[in-house]
DNA sequence: GTCTATAACCGGATAGAC
DNA sequence: GTCTATCCGGTTATAGAC
């Protein structure tokens, strides 16, 4: 078969991604990957050569799963309302399971803008359907007037922002209570949807 | 005088605080604290012993001051409106001024959760004045019936977010256009007003 | 208090045996 | 392909002269 890929290289990126999502680049050893990918240190420069290489996989895949997810989620609506309940509801369960994923992102963009500004360009061609999909309903008349580019960072700030700040609403809005948070993470989603819908329709009661 | 802070001791916290923000905990070089506060590298451990307790007292130092600027506003407002509007104006004029600050303290808090979080718990009183303000607006009949804690977190997510994800928004967005990017930074704290009194007020319009 | 020199350590990377 | 041993550069931290 051709693309076979090797049993201890899928261990390291795998094991790679975990560290490197958790710690950060700077943050990350090359020694902790190896123990988490239970092999040895050598290898890991015996398939990726250096720590940067290794960590431009990680992030390529990483970056490339969220994408995916998201352009599923466009591609599948063709209402306003279906878009804003079914991408809310996807991304924040995804996070759910990736709680670390958005602060790794965000962390790493800014540390070499140029690099990542870049790989995000390459799999942009989605956002011309979102733009039209949002102006063509902005001719609906039971629609209030927004800036649909607003609304779209109002959507991602609302799902995303309580994962990044997760230690900080824990502990200090719910004094480290992890039933009470687990509780509000889990209501989040339906919230979103309610508060915008209630934002942009007139007339939503 | 007691408490007499020497010229270059200030000028070292001075030069850590722009160098541990824009770079991390991990990410900085002692000399690049020296190089930035135009002083020897040696003075640094004069001063403060060792990076880990330099890196304390600006992390201290950055916390609080935003933590201040966030408890006058809290005070100052006997509304919700009120409240709305001079918090998103003052906080999204802060983080222009100082775009890096919240992905600082949100990277940095995931790397030692605990010694953070006991700093932050030591800073909040004015929260119950915020949840007693909230619930008691919650009583007049024009507003509708959200959870006010996941408002709050809509309004700081929605405030955030932005600057966290310049890069992004910037690049993925606005196709790298710094002009737009801007424009659309300067009418933030207007659409996040309007937007959330359209969603929380019955009748707005 | 400030400087120069250097110690001590750590972590990424490589050589070479198996 | 995998392992052990080791190198080498860089970074924090300290010693000691001024």
């Amino acid at each position: 078969m051709v693309n076979e890929i090797s049993n201890t290289e899928e261990k390291i990126v795998k094991a790679a991604i975990v560290v490197f999502v958790k710690k950060g680049y700077d943050g990350t050893r090359m020694q902790e990957i190896a123990d988490e990918a239970s092999i040895n240190k050598s290898l890991l420069h015996y398939y990726f050569r250096s720590k940067e290489k290794l960590f431009e996989k990680v992030f390529a895949n990483v970056f490339s799963e969220v994408i995916k997810s998201i352009t599923q989620v466009i591609e599948a609506s063709s209402t306003i309302e279906e878009l804003l309940e079914s991408f809310v509801s996807t991304y924040i369960n995804l996070l759910k399971t990736k709680p670390y994923l958005p602060n790794f992102v965000l962390h790493e963009i800014n540390r070499k803008p140029s690099v990542m500004v870049d790989m995000i360009n390459s799999k942009g061609e989605n956002k011309i359907r979102l733009i039209k999909l949002l102006s063509q309903e902005g001719e609906r008349n039971d629609i209030r007037e927004f800036d649909p580019i607003q609304i779209i960072v109002d959507v991602l700030g609302m799902s995303i922002f309580p994962f990044i700040a997760a230690p900080i609403i824990k502990g200090f809005i719910f004094e480290g209570d992890e039933d009470t948070f687990n509780n509000f993470i889990k209501e989040r989603a339906k919230h979103i949807i309610n508060f915008v819908k209630s934002a942009i329709f007139i007339n939503s009661d």
